[in-house]
DNA sequence: AGTGTCGCCTGAATGC
DNA sequence: TGCATTCAGGCGACAC
């Protein structure tokens, strides 16, 4: 579930621990998550300095002194703990890798559902990794605009809302802010990808900045609360217009529910959309 | 090449 | 109460 927001806040969170750090010690505590751990993950890392943190799509990437680079994804339900000063920490069911720093910060990768990944790759494997060779351009970068995605968009015949979803037309959005920015563009989620007409692409652009946008302000603030708490970094609750809303009012609504119905919920291609269906007749 | 479907995985929620 | 079923979804694999 975590979604580019989300990754960027975990991403965040890492960056004042772990900038300089050397790394000491890697841990692994199970053979795989998504994919196998890399068989020589310890010797890549461990010594290691780390230079900086990068995010690309949804994979948090972290550059160290070794030409190497980290990659972890966090994938549905994955989220990271920071324990610091070598303050007790009992390992909890589906903490799966450890990773210890120079300074006694021990961070710990959690994930029940295991849909995460984690692997090693050198700078030079970056542009031609399977993994990131395919992507489509970062939403919040300069490289997306409506021109770009009308050209991506162009002869698709698949929903605008399954379109967004595919990292090779755009990274980053996930299930929720695919509803979310279609939502706030008052576009229809079950029209065809390649028939929305450019001037509504102007506007989807800009839904989709300002919905990430506005998710990672948020998570900037989650993130200060969660650290008076505990360290744990990864999903955080939001409040959604139509995602999870079913037979709700919208955001903004001023419908007569009792006529309406509130927010609708369909199936694309398996996956549950919400929307608003007098609001999103585009 | 574009599209549709399935499987991975666990825990929460629901059904009988 | 307890057991079985359904659902959540990022993303790769696969078939057509």
């Amino acid at each position: 579930m975590p979604e580019l927001p989300e990754v960027e806040t975990v991403l965040r969170g890492l960056e004042p621990h772990l900038q300089n750090q050397k790394i000491t010690a890697i841990k692994t505590y199970r053979k795989d998550l998504r994919i196998p751990f890399p068989k020589d993950i310890k010797q890549t890392l461990e010594k290691a300095k780390i230079i900086s943190l990068k995010r690309r799509a949804k994979y948090i990437l972290i550059n160290l002194d070794n030409d190497m680079i980290l990659s972890i994804h966090l994938g549905m339900s994955g989220s990271i703990q920071i324990i610091t000063n070598g303050s007790n920490y009992d390992l909890l069911k589906h903490d799966h890798f450890e990773m210890t720093l120079s300074n006694n910060t021990r961070i710990i990768y959690n994930d029940p559902r295991r849909f995460g990944m984690i692997f090693t790759l050198s700078q030079d494997d970056l542009v031609n990794h399977k993994a990131f060779v395919h992507l489509g351009p970062e939403p919040l970068g300069n490289a997306f605009s409506a021109e770009i995605l009308k050209n991506r968009l162009k002869g698709k015949t698949v929903s605008i809302k399954q379109a967004l979803l595919d990292q090779t037309v755009v990274v980053g959005v996930g299930n929720i802010y695919a509803c979310e920015a279609l939502y706030m563009t008052g576009l229809n989620p079950e029209k065809q990808a390649g028939k929305v007409s450019l001037n509504k692409l102007e506007d989807l652009v800009q839904s989709i900045r300002r919905v990430l946008s506005t998710a990672i302000e948020a998570g900037g603030s989650t993130l200060k609360d969660h650290r008076q708490v505990d360290g744990t970094l990864g999903y955080f609750q939001h409040q959604f217009n139509v995602y999870d809303r079913e037979a709700l009012p919208c955001g903004q609504c001023d419908c007569n529910i009792g006529k309406t119905g509130g927010v609708k919920r369909i199936v694309q291609s398996g996956r549950s959309t919400f929307f608003c269906p007098p609001k999103q007749k585009g």
